[in-house]
DNA sequence: GGGAACATACCGACCAGTCGGTATGGGGTC
DNA sequence: GACCCCATACCGACTGGTCGGTATGTTCCC
């Protein structure tokens, strides 16, 4: 039973489900739409799933899981300096914008803002995921606050969902542009003020050149 | 002909499009739930409004007619120092941030992300209102750039962008952690990167203090 | 042969949009 | 002022299609 292809429908409805949301929003998403993109039927569908709402559950989970792999193998990690890593962060977001929108946008930020008023459990499983995600963050921010601005009054927390929240929105602009170049913009803004953020040495007034 | 009264409806229906969609998002709000927010009848939605779609569009011309009121009229504008202005703004937007989520969330960004791949013509209503408010504010910081900043090499309009995707990217988490606590540590980090940015001589080293 | 994986036909609720109708009020005519 | 005409505003039952979910297989693997 547990041979490869078995979970393999429900895999692909699930890779599935993440494109066809981040393009077109959790509400106008149809259990069909999210099949025909699979290549599997509604029968399987509900063989999987209990509900679409289930699905929308499982998605944010599967989210996690592709994110958090992705994110752990890329190689911004490699510098020993914990602000190094940061900005590798940053610059690796930036070098991830490739193919259409819903390819680099957030499923999290958009299914959210669907369903924080109408649906708790999604809106949790949403917050937990990108609080997940910042709290990997907030560790390199923690690191490089102790090295280079160990006074600072701001917390290294607010830091990372500062981070997170310049992208969400940067990807609204995408959206409203179709076009990554906004983000683009909006990271190189952002890398700037983590540099004078740490007063880093070796690019102290870097601001206004 | 002519009577105020006579527009009543569709105002209200335009005002109830506003809190309902910003709360339950485009696709999952239906007509009557607007009509019965409004107080109003379906006979009555569609003899103001063609369509749904319709409506939206409506909405979006409603909220920036409403949104320039309400900015024009805030009292950031008063400083002769265009930084002033800008900073004041910053402080304005924390300062609004009272009620529920849907009363300071914003209209098209909630919109654009649900209608970007199917509705074309509302993703260019959203994009154009939300460029409409970034040129405004561009302006100030335009005229802030020549005072304090004349030869960085960031553009004024990105700046524009990058103060709108914060705010975008914070009501994103707002929704997710149920508080606007996270647009408000946001708003602190932009205006200590515009106080850098612009090297202000009042703060200059509050960055890290 | 028994259960998991998948397929197909179908149901019922819901919802955008329609349609025939009423109410109101302004303007022209005598 | 009495009358009619007609446009605009508004009402609410109805319709046709869509979509989440179910019921009933069928296939295939252990």
């Amino acid at each position: 039973m547990a041979c490869a292809a078995q979970h393999d429908s429900k895999t692909k409805l699930l890779d599935a489900a993440l494109q066809v949301i981040r393009a077109k929003g959790y509400a106008a998403t149809t259990v069909e739409d999210i099949c025909s993109q699979a290549g599997v039927t509604k029968g399987s569908f509900f063989h999987h799933f209990k509900s679409k709402d289930d699905l929308a559950l499982s998605a944010t989970a599967h989210w996690e899981a592709m994110t958090e792999g992705f994110f752990s193998a890329a190689p911004y990690h490699e510098p020993s300096d914990p602000l190094d890593r940061l900005l590798g962060y940053v610059k690796f977001r930036g070098a991830i914008l490739a193919g259409e929108l819903p390819d680099y946008t957030c499923l999290l930020g958009t299914l959210v803002q669907e369903t924080y008023a109408t649906h708790p459990d999604i809106r949790a499983a949403c917050d937990r995921g990108m609080s997940r995600h910042i709290a990997e963050l907030t560790r390199d921010v923690e690191a490089a606050k102790k090295l280079y601005a160990p006074k600072a009054r701001w917390s290294a927390e607010s830091v990372g969902y500062f981070i997170q929240s310049v992208l969400q929105g940067s990807f609204v602009f995408a959206k409203a542009k179709q076009s990554p170049e906004v983000v683009r913009e909006n990271l190189t803004h952002l890398k700037r003020y983590l540099e004078t953020l740490f007063s880093h040495p070796r690019k102290l007034k870097g601001a206004n050149s």
